[in-house]
DNA sequence: AGCACGCCGACT
DNA sequence: GTCGGCGTGCTC
């Protein structure tokens, strides 16, 4: 008897499971782990899934489906990426189809749709309903369509059963096809027939086309295009657009030629990503502190596998990643250098470019999902790219033999994925990943997080300080204002301090240029009314919606809502709504009152929506067309712009106050980091902090750049309240539609988990934010103190799951784990 | 997550 | 009486 053979799929479903599909005997020579199938899934659904692995053991309790197709003749996933997909899943708690998703650009995944057509044979029997009429009309018309087109059609919300019931009456009928994944880019490319490659011919048709002018330019110009009608030119091809543009001639012109047999036409596979024309610069070479730091990190990679480079803003950390990333290509590794956000990646990609060249690959959420598709493939096929600089989700490329990955600005909070799953922490994958690899890791930022520094403490990570700023540059001098009494005293004007207005004024009349740092987009965070206090909220989230003077509108920040300004209050109909707080848009427009000559740029979420209009704003404000930028944390990312010398910080109490355990270190980080901006060349900049509370110890540690002492202090509390990096956290967050079925179902888990781990369960309690998009939510949070088995843990957490959302009344609800919550 | 099936209220 | 709401079960 011959054996048949199955394989275990991931399929791109929140099931926690593999499933099992028979080969069919004419693919079984070519299957392998990381092969991407195409499988039936349920009742029609069709799906491309990963083969996670092979085995010749028949399930039992079930009937195997058989797979329809391989789609890759080698494996699109490698065993590395296998072996890594698992550990995110297993760490944290989410399914292996959940990190396929994720993983993978979608032009390679691929899933069925349902396509409904017409059936031109049916006649008509005069027994329609009427939403049997209107669907039937657009299909006559159409031909094919999707539900969810058809959904569209005004006043039918769902299609499904008048489709059903079209069906039965043979009225048309419906197939499943696979969506369009991804498709190479092409361009026209034109050369000379085969049946021309002789001057004789040539010569002949020249004479052919005497009289016609027109055509006989656009031959001439593609010999001239060629290097000239010489035998060693005749096969070479050219673009058709070179042609069109050389020539002047239309597509009409060239297909006359084509027609005529002496052109040929044909389609050839062209690159979306851009090459760079730039000429390679070589690396510099490193400054004494930058060598020192450089030797001192590849000392301690060996017997180290992380090495954390502390480096104050300005310290030149770039340049070192620059000789590390070039030894390794000269090892013949490969590097990823990771990076929060595309915020970063502007300045820091055009100096590695100028470095690496083609070898640079960039791969970042604002690339189109094609251009995505074509960097995994150049990875995955080992062409051009040797280093790879990217966001998060760069981590899951199909690397095969990395040798470094470097991790800058490590403390960001935005590696931390929230929502969806996986909630994976890109450096702590990263970290993860490099081991997989034997590669080494470094740390890089001037800010460490308090996670990284106890590694370093406790000797797991190596350390190496550059606390020098290049080319001499001094630390900027920081000061506080305390706006309590600046207010008593009246000399406030809006929300600026008379220091701070008397620091831009000098600053300004000397040519320099000032950042302005207020952590909060939009006008006003909430609008109140003066009589009743009524504060309008969005419809769906529990939030008070922000205020955004420029298309006079209240957005919801959660669910991206946007609604009309009331013109009177909704509770008492009184017209005075008031604006309340401050944010990015205001300031501005304060801003433009207060220095009516100065030139204002605004950087925020709304203003650098998209990688161009980013890109914009900093090349306007590295090149000086800028006196006054005002941003939110997006201007404290790693930018480094000239001729700062003055960064104001409007309003430290809003994060300071922030109700979070993370508060105190997350406003270190951002004040540091944004006074970072400030003093360049031959100058020391200034930093004004405008607080009530000067005394606060946070703002007294960014003051005296003290890390050590912030760090010492944080960790002291972090210690006594139970909380990261000594406790493990894992936050359960319990969605319901419905707020009292929300509430039953948590307290239900919440005793439920107590009764395993007792104390170190907190909750369920409603978050300050308690209603997203109409979901009603409850929080259950774990503290799991050292030297517990996480894996254990996460165990019960699952059982304990699954028994609430299987009990009867629970059904309806969705529980989401975060490991590791930031 | 989809998708189908099946069971109760408000409309022709 | 049906249409259609969503609660429940299943997916190799």
């Amino acid at each position: 008897m011959k054996t048949t053979y199955f394989a275990d799929i991931i399929l791109p479903v929140p099931l926690p499971r593999l499933f099992t599909y028979e080969i069919p005997e004419e693919y079984i020579t070519h299957v392998e782990l990381g092969s991407r199938v195409i499988v039936p899934f349920g009742k029609k659904k069709i799906y491309s899934g990963i083969i996670y692995a092979l085995h010749d053991t028949k399930p039992e309790d079930y009937e195997t489906k058989e797979i329809l197709s391989v789609l890759d003749e080698h494996p699109a996933v490698n065993e590395i990426q296998l072996n890594f997909w698992h550990w995110i899943a297993d760490y944290y708690m989410c399914t292996l189809g959940e990190v396929y998703k994720a993983a993978l650009p979608s032009g390679l995944k691929l899933e069925s749709e349902t396509k409904v057509h017409y059936n031109q044979d049916w006649l008509p029997d005069g027994t329609l309903t009427a939403k049997e009429n209107i669907v039937l009309d657009y299909l006559a018309e159409k031909k094919v369509a999707t539900i969810q087109e058809l959904n569209g059609i005004t006043e039918l919300k769902n299609s499904l059963p008048v489709v059903k019931s079209l069906l039965e009456k043979e009225a048309l009928f419906v197939s499943e096809k696979l969506k369009e994944g991804y498709k190479p880019k092409t361009k026209k490319i034109i050369r000379l027939s085969e049946e021309y490659h002789k001057e004789q011919k040539i010569q002949n048709a020249f004479t052919d086309l005497s009289r016609a002018k027109k055509q006989l330019e656009v031959l001439m110009s593609f010999f001239t295009l060629i290097g000239g009608a010489h035998p060693d030119n005749f096969s070479k091809t050219i673009d058709k657009n070179d042609l069109k543009d050389r020539s002047g001639a239309s597509s009409a012109l060239i297909k006359e030629l084509v027609k005529k047999g002496i052109f040929e036409e044909f389609d050839e596979q062209v690159s979306r990503l851009s090459k760079s024309n730039d000429t390679l610069l070589g690396v510099h070479t490193l400054n004494q502190p930058q060598q020192v730091a450089y030797d001192s990190i590849k000392q301690q990679f060996e017997d180290k596998n992380a090495v954390l480079l502390h480096g104050v803003t300005s310290s030149g950390k770039t340049e070192i990643y620059i000789h590390l990333i070039k030894e390794q290509i000269e090892l013949g590794k490969k590097v990823l250098y990771l990076l929060p956000e595309i915020a970063l990646t502007t300045q820091i990609t055009s100096r590695l470019k100028r470095v690496f060249g083609d070898e640079l690959g960039i791969y970042h959420s604002k690339y189109t999902d094609a251009e995505r598709v074509e960097v995994w493939d150049d990875v995955l096929n080992n062409k051009n790219y040797k280093v790879i600089i990217g966001v998060r989700s760069s981590v899951f490329l199909p690397f095969e033999n990395l040798g470094l990955i470097i991790i800058d600005e490590e403390h960001e909070n935005t590696y931390k994925q929230f929502d969806p799953a996986p909630r994976y922490h890109a450096r702590d994958a990263a970290i993860v990943l490099a081991h997989m690899h034997g590669a080494k890791v470094l740390l890089g930022t001037a800010t460490p997080s308090l996670e990284t520094y106890q590694n370093v403490q406790l000797k797991k990570y190596g350390l190496v300080e550059l606390f020098e700023r290049y080319e001499g540059i001094k630390m900027p001098e920081i000061v506080t204002v305390n706006v309590r009494d600046e207010v008593r005293k009246k000399k406030m004007s809006s929300h600026f301090s008379s220091v701070l207005i008397q620091q831009m004024n000098d600053a300004l009349e000397k040519g320099e240029k000032v950042i302005l740092f207020q952590n909060r987009r939009g006008f006003s965070p909430y609008l109140e009314c003066n009589q009743c206090s009524w504060v309008p909220k969005c419809d769906y989230c529990d939030v008070s919606m922000t205020y955004h003077k420029q298309i006079n509108q209240l957005t919801c920040h959660y669910c991206g809502n946007s609604y009309a300004l009331p013109r009177v209050c909704k509770a008492c109909g009184s017209p005075s709504l008031q604006t309340k707080g401050f944010g990015t848009e205001k300031i501005e427009e304060d801003i433009k009152i207060i220095f009516p000559d100065a030139k204002v740029a605004r950087m925020d979420l709304d203003t650098a929506r998209t990688r161009k209009s980013h890109e914009t704003l900093i090349g306007n404000f590295e090149r000086g067309e800028v006196d006054i930028l005002i941003g939110t944390q997006m201007i404290s990312k790693g930018l480094d712009f000239d001729h700062v010398s003055t960064v104001g910080i409007l309003n430290a109490d809003s994060m300071l106050n922030y109700p979070d355990f993370r508060a105190f270190e997350r406003s270190f980080q951002l004040m540091a980091q944004v006074s970072g901006r400030a003093g360049r060349k031959n100058k020391q900049g200034k930093v004004i902090i405008q607080t009530s509370n000067p005394d606060n110890p946070v703002v007294v540690d960014v003051i005296n750049n003290n890390f050590l002492n912030h760090f010492n202090s944080q960790m002291e509390e972090r210690q006594a309240f139970k909380y990261p990096p000594y406790y493990r956290l894992i936050h359960l967050t319990v969605k319901h539609r419905n707020a009292n079925t929300a509430n039953q179902a948590s307290d239900y888990l919440g005793e439920y988990l107590r009764s395993i781990f007792s104390h170190r369960v907190v909750g369920p309690q409603a978050p300050t934010i308690s209603k997203i998009q109409n979901w009603h939510l409850r929080k259950i949070m774990l503290k799991i103190e050292p030297g517990v088995s996480l894996n254990k843990i996460k165990g019960l957490l699952r059982d304990a799951i699954t028994t609430l959302v299987t009990h009867p009344g629970f059904k309806a609800t969705v529980v989401q784990a975060d490991v590791d919550p930031m």
